[in-house]
RNA sequence: GGGCUUAUAGCUCAGCUGGUUAGAGCGCUACACUGAUAAUGUAGAGGUCCGAGGUUCGAGUCCCCGUAAGCCCA
């Protein structure tokens, strides 16, 4: 058997390769199967909707969540990864009715609710192909065939399973609040909706500042600011800060030119009043003078305007009770608008709660049932009692925009104030305000009934066990989470709409009984006892469906004999989310034992927009049903952005394919790029040249690394059969780089431990490049293919195989397909492994024996001496292949010294110098320099530093010399006298007179740079091989093919050269003789610096 | 408006509990190497560590106030 060895090599091949090699031999589910009776390592897989396509901050996503279950796996965990699908909600519906061109409204008109699920159940999956195929082309190992889909009979009844244990708990209740509501797409919107991005967006408003005028006097107003004019038709009361400081300003009105009287918040007077305004005169005050004068007439507090009545500003509809009326705002701030808060308890949720607060009634009509609504209706009109604008709505945006008429409502709204002397200001004002996230049209606060579950009552304990998660980033826990949940509102449930899973709450018809329905079995039955009170005719149909319509029509009979009918409401789609841990599994129904081992959670991760969303709606439900939490680690990922930082989006068609990213470059390289680049918390700036880099770089150089091996391996047919090498016979570099290799697979192992998967990256990046590739196999080539093969040679080979499995098995969780050829190239030789997948090996464990600190630290210091070296050839121009005689290194100590001669063999073949040389303090070469220890002075002297450290630099040699032998030395400041002791020191040697020197930190080489006539002499021969073996390679000679050399005689000196080191280039270059006749005929002519060869070369 | 995150070389990122000369890779320039060669090594240029205050003998690091970007919530 043989290496394999590749000439080029194009990664999203290699996928491929491996991945029909997993798909036939069935690795992914072998790496479950075997760890059958192992501890279960779990994760949830928060479910994608397949109604869009997957873009590239997919792949991050689900590469995150792969690697951890995969390094899991190798750790011996049973790692079950159910895949599954989000299926309900707005974005179906919306889709839908896009393809049809309908509208909500036309929803039982144009198309049957049934047609129209059936529609959605079709659509929903519309990409699911597309969905399956990245998760196979990105190695994503999720069970594709048995996923949880949310729409499922099974799953929808797990769901009225848990709703309905909220209800006997008392946790589920039918309120009514101000909502977010989309008129244009006709539905509520969830606080997660609105959470999408891109909601709020910067819009310029009309704005008014509306005079209310005081019922106890004739010209005095309060006056308040809005940004929705339209509401003010609503208005049933003006909040104030109980604290806040108000005056009363004589002046005059801009608009109508007459005197009137305001009332506001002192500090917003500069926002209102021109500071010159104040010095001009009354009397002489005309119409239309810009300049408006006024006057400060007195000051209140808040308190003391609680109670005060006003008129009402636009008296279109009479309130049924108390209204109009300052009362208190804890909201109340001086930050913007007038410290007066305009108050429309129906559309506001604040002015809801203060007004119910207050006893002060909302601005309601009745409805053509007799029923109580707003002046605005369903679809964002003013209803017809208000009579001037009624028929309009109340933003321009929900016209068809040719039927936008040119002044909007707000702006009719503010030309009868201003005619009536009610408007003091109107203005435009720039302010971000919250859109409907599909229709992108602006959003009302509107009053809506609603279900809901009662998570405050929950808050502490919802708290409690947060702290128990650990999360990734930590600050997203505490900060975000923990703060979203310290200011927990009670979780509003109800979403008017016809695609999702229905509330299975049924009620009388006089609203007085209600019935929760928790199993399909349950509702059979009920179902059985309506017929017996003849509601209904017949049974369910066993293939039931428990989507609208067929719910809709099914009526019960309540205790007392009343019909009831199933609330309208569907249930938020964060709910089926929030509920898989149960749902997917059918739980409590099936596979009870299932679920036990498989909750919480392990594992999660998703987007960090997740956080009030998925993160949330799990927690919650954990902790409501099982008093738990129900993940035990979650990372939460950034954003995937442009190279340039901004958002991808398909519209601006900065969005990266994901499927010409992975076929053009493969997913090793792009998961490695994602993963080593950033953070998966922090956001990452995609850029293609960052995955063309790390294949370069990092594969690239694995490749090569293992490319080197296999060419020399096969030629000596190691196999590795033979017996483990025992450490002590291993060469120094060998040892160095096998202490390093057991290093990194500590720290690796700790980084996935801990989360961390850059860590992890990064570090097996930097020993594959650094240690491996750039030192051990640089310095250890010719081990490789020199000589016969002896137990030298047996170890660099076993040596080089060991690192390179070794990070195989390392990299494997990040980089599946690549690591797996490696896997396969390197066993199927050695047969040394069971397993026939890299996925299906354990994961390294750390051989502590194996590593030596000090060996890691004088290896540190063989590179930092090369380097030295190589920068002071540079600095001569001496190149490498010239030997040269000898460095110097000043020995700090003896410790230093016995590190340094350890790897003196080393740096001299790297650096191809003769002889090392330490000097130590008799030598009397050294000059030495001496330095403040920052840390212990500091600490010991605090501020007496800056004196000390200037007394310090200005040691002689003879004083440092004293404090070195006498170890103590005390020297005068101002404040007196200070004992200097060896340990508040650094002593280093800066400088040797005379010689070539370059230093680093604390270490300094010096160079001597005389070249004799023997390194002369050796350098040509060094010349020569090389110039030789390129004439090899040229002539496309093997490794292993044997020559012949002829040299026309030359000069002296080259002669002598050739003579002198003859054995050595013959051995170098695989020659049998080395002739140098007088003439040669047909010679090639070689320059060699100021020497022209003629050579002849024969295999 | 509030919460959270980020800001360090042209680009992508390190920089632990404060310690005086802020690092790496890529890119750029020059040189070297040439049996790993579509590699590799060495050197150089390149920094107001986002800004302004403060604490400290000493701040990229700690505190405060801002600026910009992103996410989330009002």
């Amino acid at each position: 058997m043989k290496y394999k060895e590749y000439k080029g090599l194009n990664y999203a091949e290699v996928a491929k390769n491996v991945l029909s090699f997993w798909e036939e031999h069935k690795i992914f589910e072998k790496s479950v199967d075997t760890r059958e009776g192992q501890p279960t390592f779990t994760f949830y897989e928060g479910p994608p909707s397949a109604n869009g396509t997957p873009g590239i901050h997919h792949v991050m996503a689900r590469a995150v969540k792969d690697i951890f279950c995969r390094y899991k796996t190798l750790k011996g965990f049973q790692v079950k990864r159910k895949g599954g699908w989000d299926t309900h909600g707005l974005p179906v519906e919306l889709q839908v009715e896009k393809e049809l061109g309908i509208t909500k409204e036309d929803i039982g008109e144009k198309i049957s609710v049934e047609e129209y699920n059936q529609r959605c159940r079709e659509t929903v999956m519309k990409f699911k192909d597309q969905w399956d195929d990245l998760t196979l082309k990105m190695g994503y190992w999720v069970d594709l065939d048995d996923p949880y889909v949310t729409f499922d009979r099974d799953y929808v009844e797990s769901l009225w399973q848990l709703l309905k244990q909220l209800f006997d708990k008392g946790l589920l209740y039918k309120g009514y609040t101000i909502q977010p509501y989309s008129p244009a797409a006709g539905t509520g919107l969830s606080s997660h909706e609105l959470n999408q991005p891109g909601t709020y967006h910067d819009v310029k408003d009309t704005t008014i500042t509306a005079q209310f005028k005081r019922k106890d006097s004739t010209n005095e107003f309060f006056l308040a600011w809005t940004t929705t004019p339209w509401t003010l038709a609503g208005n049933s009361a003006l909040a104030v800060g109980e604290k806040i400081d108000y005056v009363r300003v004589k002046t005059f009105n801009a608009y109508t030119f007459e005197e009137i009287r305001v009332i506001l918040a002192k500090d917003r007077l500069g926002s209102y009043f021109n500071e010159k305004s104040a010095k001009a005169n009354f009397t002489e005050y005309k119409e239309g003078d810009k300049i408006i004068p006024y006057q400060v007439i007195d000051e209140i507090k808040g308190a003391d305007l609680v109670g005060v009545e006003y008129e009402q500003l636009l008296p279109y509809v009479k309130p049924d009770g108390p209204a109009f009326k300052v009362i208190p705002g804890d909201f109340v701030s001086t930050e913007d608008g007038t410290g007066i808060v305009h108050i429309s308890p129906t559309f506001g949720a604040d002015d809801q709660r203060v007004a119910q607060q207050a006893g002060i009634v909302p601005i309601l009509v009745k409805d053509e049932e007799g029923n109580d609504m707003p002046i605005v209706d369903k679809q964002g009109r003013y209803v017809k009692e208000i009579t001037d604008f009624a028929g309009m709505y109340v933003k321009n945006e929900y016209y068809a925009s040719e039927d936008a008429p040119e002044k909007s409502l707000d702006v009719l709204i503010a030309i009868k104030l201003k005619e009536e002397n009610r408007a003091f200001k109107v203005e435009k004002y720039e302010h971000s305000y919250p859109h409907c996230w599909r229709t992108d049209k602006p959003i009302l606060y509107y009053p809506l009934d609603s279900w809901f579950i009662k998570t405050t009552a929950l808050k502490d304990r919802l708290v409690e066990l947060n702290n128990t998660i650990n999360w990734k980033p930590g600050s997203t826990g505490t900060g975000r989470f923990g703060n979203w949940l310290e200011n927990l509102v009670d979780w509003n449930l109800s979403r008017s709409r016809f695609w999702g899973t229905p509330l299975p709450i049924w009620v009388s018809e006089d609203g007085s009984e209600l019935k929760c329905v928790g199993s399909l079995k349950e509702l059979n039955d009920e179902v059985q006892l309506s017929i017996e009170a003849g509601f209904m005719m017949e049974p369910l149909p066993k293939d039931f469906d428990l989507h609208r319509p067929f719910v809709d029509d099914v009526v019960l009979v309540s205790a007392t004999g009343k019909k009831m009918y199933r609330e309208p409401d569907l249930v938020d789609v964060w709910f089926d989310s929030g509920a898989m841990p149960y749902a997917q599994w059918h739980y409590p129904f099936e596979n009870k034992d299932i679920f036990e081992s498989n909750f919480p959670a392990d594992f999660i991760a998703e987007g960090v927009d997740q956080t009030r969303g998925w993160f949330f709606t799990l927690h919650a439900l954990g902790v409501m049903l099982h008093d738990s939490v129900a993940f035990k680690n979650v990372i939460a990922n950034g954003l995937v952005l442009d190279k340039n930082g901004n958002k991808m989006s398909k519209r601006l068609g900065n969005a990266v394919d994901p499927f010409k990213t992975l076929a053009k470059h493969g997913p090793d390289a792009t998961r490695w790029y994602m993963i080593s680049n950033a953070n998966p918390w922090d956001n990452l700036k995609f850029n293609v040249d960052g995955i063309v880099e790390v294949q370069r770089r990092f594969f690239g150089t694995l490749h090569n690394t293992y490319s080197f091996f296999a060419l020399y391996a096969n030629l000596d047919g190691f196999d590795y059969s033979g017996e483990n090498i025992a450490m002590a016979k291993r060469t120094e570099s060998d040892r160095w780089i096998l202490s390093k290799l057991n290093t990194v697979v500590e720290k690796v192992g700790t980084a996935f431990e801990d989360y961390e998967p850059t860590r992890a990256a990064r570090l097996i990046q930097d020993f594959t490049i650094d240690d491996l590739s750039n030192w051990y196999v640089r310095l250890n080539r010719k081990r490789f293919w020199k000589g016969e093969y002896n137990e030298d040679k047996e170890a660099a080979y076993q040596t080089l195989y060991t690192c390179l499995m070794t990070i195989a098995k390392l990299s494997s969780p990040i980089a599946p397909f690549y690591t797996d050829q490696l896997y396969h190239d390197l066993n199927t030789v050695t047969n040394l492994e069971e397993q026939v997948s890299v996925h299906l090996t354990d994961f390294p464990e750390p051989d502590r024996a194996i590593i030596d600190q000090e060996l890691e630290e004088r290896m540190a210091s063989a590179q930092n001496i090369s380097s030295l070296v190589h920068s002071l050839r540079k600095k001569h121009m001496i190149k490498v292949r010239q030997p040269l005689s000898k460095i110097l290194v000043p020995v700090l100590n003896d410790h230093f010294k016995a590190q340094v001669e350890a790897v003196e063999d080393l740096i001299l073949s790297e650096v191809n110098i003769k002889q090392i040389e330490f000097v130590d303090d008799q030598s009397g070469v050294l000059v030495k320099n001496i330095k403040p220890n920052f840390r212990k002075l500091g600490q010991q002297y605090g501020p007496k530093l800056k004196e000390i450290t200037s007394v310090i630099n200005t040691f002689s040699e003879d004083q440092i010399a004293i404090l070195e032998k006498e170890e103590k030395l005390a020297i005068q400041i101002a404040s007196g006298e200070i004992v200097l002791t060896l340990e508040d020191v650094e002593v280093t040697y800066q400088d040797i007179p005379g010689w070539s020197v370059a230093s680093e930190g604390r270490l300094t080489v010096a160079l001597d740079v005389t070249i004799s006539e023997e390194l002369k002499k050796e350098g040509i021969a060094r010349d020569l091989v090389n110039r030789v073996q390129n004439m090899r390679k040229d002539m496309g000679l093997e490794v292993q093919d044997r020559i012949t050399i002829n040299i026309e005689k030359n000069t002296e000196l080259v002669n002598a050269a050739l003579k002198a080191n003859k054995e050595y280039i013959c051995q170098e270059t695989q020659a049998l003789s080395l002739e140098i006749p007088d003439q040669l005929a047909d010679g090639i002519l070689l320059e060699m610096d100021e020497h022209k060869l003629k050579v002849k070369i024969e295999a």
